[in-house]
DNA sequence: CTGAAAGCGCTTACAG
DNA sequence: CTGAAAGCGCTTACAG
């Protein structure tokens, strides 16, 4: 059954102990530089490798981290597995994706990440039941909410401004001259979807205005549906601003299926910055997430946890950026 | 240290051996029904799990895939990686993701997959060197090029029928009246870009016509920016044949920007069948590579060679679908 | 700084 | 069918 080179062989050959080979892979372990040399040499000839099974068995912990993905459909997404595979990787950990269909995880989703004792888990676009994401809580394993917040719980959570970006798309928006403004959603029960539409509601309110909402899921086939759907029963916004780019694209197409002018006669804002927004074809206005420092947000706090694991629970809000292009 | 029940517990709790615990949870094993829910019920009790770690130290085998990625810009590859995620699951295979930046996988990026000694690989996108692949098999790891062929290797691939596509795409553009013709290949270094060029020269020159050919990148802005500088050299061909979608998309931007018609002055189509192609925006013809089919001969191949290893080497080419559109 | 030894939580011949 | 025991390849107190 023993086919590949373990820690004796390679004490055999450099004449050392068993321990000795383990303390030269074992970082912060204390070797001196003579044996370093002998056994870097011996596992070097032998092609030796350590088993990280082994090694997680005896520790307790891996380099693994589990990510949790939902809707790979929107390009927003292939950007933040990018992210965090490389900002993970510089401190040696590996990726454990999991994709979900459900917008709720379901427990055999996770099953996997307790069964692999994973460092740490990232849910990216997806809540799941309290009680699932309370198992990780009792293995000590620290958890982050990414681009979505739980109502009502004390997991932490990273975010962009959504509340404030909701607020100076409408205060933006009124000051082009826009009255009758019109919001279309994302899934209702999302965090990002209902904090966007909050602080857009908040301002139009305090100036006397009123918006229209409609509701829609996040897809470019949602934002088209839902447009064509509005033209053809009633009368046109004169500003949309919609829950995330994807969707505002479909919007845009709807609009130039019948060739509606677009800013002058609707304008349209969306949200993310995608690499799509800023194609001739569309030059959408939009709110960019600043992905890079999500990540960063992430990857710190999961690396403090995973020393010294607190469990502390905090809602993180990163600052987007406002991007004119030429639909507003 | 010890803080997770183990089959111990659970053996002392059921009031049987250890070893019966590890029975139950090791699939093909044999327990009398009364033993096995005597375990069920001990191991519900105490929220055991067993040890993923423990299992793959003395089996010498796990359950995971490890899946090397390239530009994820591209939307064909989410959706692959999703397919590949979801079809291994059924199996109960999880998916460890690699991304790695450059053409050619670098050493450090798959030291990863050894160390976690993965049951299998699968390669999308992307090349390594021969030696670098040969340390798989050394190890007896499986492993599928997916969308690439290595020249000269003895390993598996999976691809599309890329030379007939370019044969067929060539006919259907001479039966179309086009005589002018032009390719825009993607990076000039991948098998695919290489082949569909082949099979669509070989059709044209049968025909005694001839195509210009420009060299690009596979990426929308590659696709862009080659048609704008075409645009300002040359006078246009009647029909680009381009390299994959996400560029034919640039192009056709490209020529709106110039307002061309498409397809009354120039026919575009694409490769791959992306999402984005059916949008109205665009309507491209292409065609469309069938990743589900790809992805099942991949992991119906893998999983054949994780229980009985042979490293057989072989091309495997899945049949795709010509997908008529509004651009030809 | 180094080595001998215990032990992490499993699987798996081996007896019974 | 079941249990006692060996062993997978490491890490880590414990002596020296």
């Amino acid at each position: 059954m023993k086919s590949t080179i373990n820690a004796k062989d390679v004490a055999k050959l450099a004449g050392v102990s068993q321990s000795s080979v383990s303390r030269v892979y074992f970082e912060g372990a204390k070797v001196s530089k003579k044996t370093r040399q002998k056994v870097l040499a011996a596992a070097e000839e032998l092609g030796y490798r350590p088993n990280e099974f082994a090694r997680s068995l005896i520790t307790n912990r891996t380099k693994i981290i589990g990510l949790v993905m939902k809707g790979v459909q929107n390009p927003f997404y292939p950007q933040v597995l990018t992210q965090f595979t490389a900002s993970f990787k510089k401190f040696g950990y590996s990726i454990l994706f999991v994709h979900t269909n459900s917008d709720e995880i379901q427990t055999e989703d996770i099953e996997t990440l307790l069964n692999y004792n994973v460092a740490g888990v990232v849910i990216t676009d997806a809540t799941m039941s309290l009680n699932v994401a309370e198992s990780f809580r009792a293995n000590q394993i620290p958890l982050v909410f990414f681009n979505r917040k739980l109502s009502r719980s004390n997991f932490y959570s990273v975010c962009c401004n959504n509340l404030s970006a909701g607020r100076a798309i409408a205060e933006y928006l009124i000051a082009k001259g826009s009255k009758d403004m019109a919001y279309i959603s994302g899934n209702e029960n999302t965090s990002t979807s209902q904090e966007r539409e909050e602080g857009f509601s908040e301002v139009v309110t305090q100036h006397n205005l009123n918006f229209k909402k409609y509701s829609s899921d996040y897809t470019y086939e949602g934002g088209y549906k839902t447009t064509l759907a509005i033209m053809e029963e009633e009368a046109l916004p004169s500003a949309f601003f919609v829950a995330n780019d994807i969707m505002a694209l479909g919007v845009m197409d709807a609009l130039r299926k019948k060739e509606i002018q677009v800013p002058a006669q609707v304008k349209v804002i969306g949200f993310d910055n995608i690499g799509m927004s800023s194609w001739p074809a569309y030059e959408l206005t939009t709110w960019e997430q600043p992905i890079e420092k999500m990540v960063e947000e992430t990857v710190t706090y999961l690396l403090a946890e995973m020393i010294d694991y607190t469990g502390t629970a905090e809602a993180v809000e990163v600052d987007g950026v406002f991007v004119e292009r030429k639909t507003t």
